[in-house]
DNA sequence: ATTATCTATAGATCTATAGATAATGC
DNA sequence: ATTATCTATAGATCTATAGATAATGC
């Protein structure tokens, strides 16, 4: 057994122009974090294919061995941003034991604090009208799901009341729009950047008064939310 | 007198080639119309200055005859839709006789209005990135304006409740992004578009959950809120 | 042989400007 | 003379494809 020496380039293919990756990531994810970076920074239309390609270190054209257009790459963000609370939305409605108050807090909270920590303002890009197109589809179903999972947990904690659709609206509108507010002040005000946990707790504290907790059900249910998974 | 004769073409200059409008509007008021709809359906950047000199019956060239550069139909836009809402803002902070709740009532019911009627979805684009640039500091200076008078009127509902900022930056995010939800929703889904006057009560009364109002105060504050001008 | 990358470029835009033109106003 | 519009276009992109190349793998 001979020591593993260590090999600093073994990577198959035609080495890059602009020298090998420092990053541990794979070019592709290379390439998605460029652009989750420069999607939020400039827009979607705005950033150019060579923006990205250069950032993530390669030369505009080696991007399409990873993604056949650009509308791939954001799709492929939306999606996996969309999916954690997905699942998490998911694991809550299989636990009908559990305080459908908690469980709104849980789910809340970790949308906001996910939304909040993303280096992709979901929030702010899924009202994008180039979000409408058909490749989009896989991911406006996902996120018409999570939407779903709010309205179930808002009728059982006030079941039969009237107008649940505009205010499940209201309740998604709150945490995306409020991250992006609050993101987006962060972003020139100097000092008053909050904390991910922060925001996620606000946020959820915030749906809850929505749904029409009172104090001492959102204080019960902030407590038990934290435990949930 | 002589009876005025209806000279239906007595305008100055050329005759635009695609015939005369039908419209009252003004040349400038059919661009700005005519971008409104654009931007808000395919988005600012993915809109170009053709398709909206086209949509107002000019050609593409003429339309820089009202606006210098395209961002600058975005500024007049954006400018013209947070001030009638920053104006009534402002009439409800100097009367400080009136109860707190029924401003904030009348003040987010208005804007939610003011949104979903709205052509353009304000919502939705403030966060468009292009609006962080220098031509945009007017529309961004009056919309810090009207975030402050939201966070006067929360100071007022409940004072010295610790965490204002950040629920002031999730009332803003309510209001914007919740109609921007249910806007994008109505698209879509056929039948359940809903009224104006409907979302702006709901998103008013949302803000007054927010706000901490119980269902007596959140009543009160609606019926008084609705005279309040 | 396979792979990851490169260089080069076709083709399609898109914004904004220059300068002409066809009306009314005086 | 003034105005609102037009035609034509310069110059600057930008996306996506074609085909070459420089590595490793077998």
């Amino acid at each position: 057994m001979v020591a593993q020496h260590p090999r600093p380039s073994a990577r198959v293919g035609r080495p890059r122009a602009l020298g090998p990756s420092e990053s541990e990531l794979s070019p592709r994810d290379e390439v998605l974090a460029a652009a989750a970076e420069l999607f939020t920074e400039n827009g979607y239309a705005a950033t150019t294919t060579r923006a990205v390609a250069e950032k993530a270190g390669l030369r505009q054209a080696s991007m399409y061995h990873y993604f056949a257009r650009k509308e791939d790459i954001l799709a492929t963000l939306l999606e996996s941003t969309v999916e954690p609370s997905l699942r998490l939305a998911t694991a809550l409605l299989a636990r009908p034991a559990a305080d459908p108050a908690a469980r709104l807090w849980a789910l809340a909270a970790a949308d906001a604090a996910l939304l909040h920590r993303g280096l992709y303002n979901l929030g702010a890009l899924y009202q994008l009208p180039e979000v409408r197109g058909e490749r989009f589809a896989g991911f406006r179903g996902a996120r018409a799901e999570l939407r779903a999972a709010y309205g179930e947990l808002l009728e059982l904690i006030a079941p039969g009341e009237p107008g649940r659709e505009l205010r499940c609206d209201l309740l998604l509108g709150l945490v995306e729009g409020g991250v992006a507010v609050v993101r987006d002040r962060g972003r020139g005000g100097g000092e008053d950047g909050y904390g991910t946990a922060e925001v996620g707790a606000a946020v959820a504290d915030a749906a809850l008064r929505l749904a029409g907790c009172d104090r001492h059900a959102r204080e019960a249910a902030a407590r038990a939310g934290r435990e949930l998974p």
